[in-house]
DNA sequence: TTGTGTTTTACGACCTCC
DNA sequence: GGAGGTCGTAAAACACAA
């Protein structure tokens, strides 16, 4: 059993007697005598300190003192101290002597108790803080794709709308087969300026529906789709990455009627703005 | 019974406040 | 400088599956 133990004697002064640090082995040898002793159970023949490195192998003396090791709370007393925690965590000298003398434990006891109550409290609000904030974020997310999937159908469906109006314009001639977000680019430089003043004389002024394309046979799809699908609340959404683009480029206050309220637009990064694209945030 | 993971008790080191 | 706080950790106590 005792194989291999090994102990330091711990020569610095300490205010409440023995201190055995334990290295290794010897299980039923506690790192700290002092730590042991519970509460009443204390005993008062307890050998203060080592006197001398020889003490240290003295088996009589641990046949005395092993049996009593680390012992747990009663529920009682777990009770009132759970109940004292309840009323204020912090603990006062007066509370303390109060509670110590109350539960039959030392003050030090109780002080250690009200330390390690804080801290299991402080890791459950912290995972309470975290499981909250991921919920939060997961919903963020949600609504995030959404305003993607919503995003990446307007743009398509606008450029369905020029496709038509080329169409119009100049026959069998006009750029066709637009088929991804960063064609928007390239491809608006291709259409007609007519058209695309039009266009962007439809998208830009945000007064609700004022400009209207002349394009026989065109205009009433044009104010019809771009009504149902801007969601309740926007104004008007600009294109960007050098596409349609509102009259105001530069987001000033006067060009923000686009957004609603509560919401406000930024371009992440490169990536992002090569894909023409622009993210809500709420 | 035993191995293993979790909880509880206790401590030392360090920090802050008065 | 002392008292009391947090933080990190050791080790006993405990729970539980194999």
């Amino acid at each position: 059993m005792d194989s291999g133990r090994h102990l330091i004697f711990d020569s610095s002064s300490s205010s409440s007697g023995a201190r055995l640090l334990v290295l290794g082995g010897g299980n039923h040898i506690l790192r700290g005598v002092r730590s042991v002793v519970v509460g009443q159970e204390r005993s008062a023949t307890k050998r203060p300190f080592f006197t001398s490195p020889d003490e240290i192998y003295d088996e009589e003396y641990y046949e005395e003192q092993l049996p009593e090791k680390k012992r747990r709370l009663t529920p009682e007393q777990i009770h009132l101290l759970e109940r004292s925690f309840e009323e204020e965590n912090k603990l006062e000298p007066e509370r303390k002597s109060e509670l110590a003398r109350k539960l039959g434990l030392q003050p030090r006891q109780v002080a250690v108790w009200f330390q390690n109550r804080r801290a299991r409290w402080k890791n459950k609000q912290l995972e309470q803080d975290f499981d909250s904030l991921k919920s939060s974020y997961d919903a963020l997310l949600v609504d995030h794709d959404a305003l993607l999937k919503d995003n990446d159908r307007l743009r398509s469906e606008v450029n369905s709308l020029i496709e038509k109006l080329q169409g119009k314009e100049q026959g069998t001639s006009g750029v066709t087969g637009l088929k991804s977000d960063d064609q928007v680019a390239s491809s608006a430089d291709l259409i007609a300026p007519n058209i695309r003043q039009k266009v962007e004389d439809m998208l830009s002024t945000g007064s609700g529906g004022s400009a209207v394309i002349e394009t026989e046979g065109t205009n009433q799809l044009a104010e019809s789709s771009r009504e149902s699908y801007l969601p309740e609340g926007y104004n008007c959404a600009g294109l960007v990455g050098g596409g349609i683009q509102t009259e105001e480029d530069d987001l000033s206050d006067e060009a923000c009627n686009y957004y609603p309220d509560g919401l406000f637009m930024e371009q992440h990064n490169q990536e992002e703005a090569q894909l023409g694209g622009w993210w809500f945030w709420n």
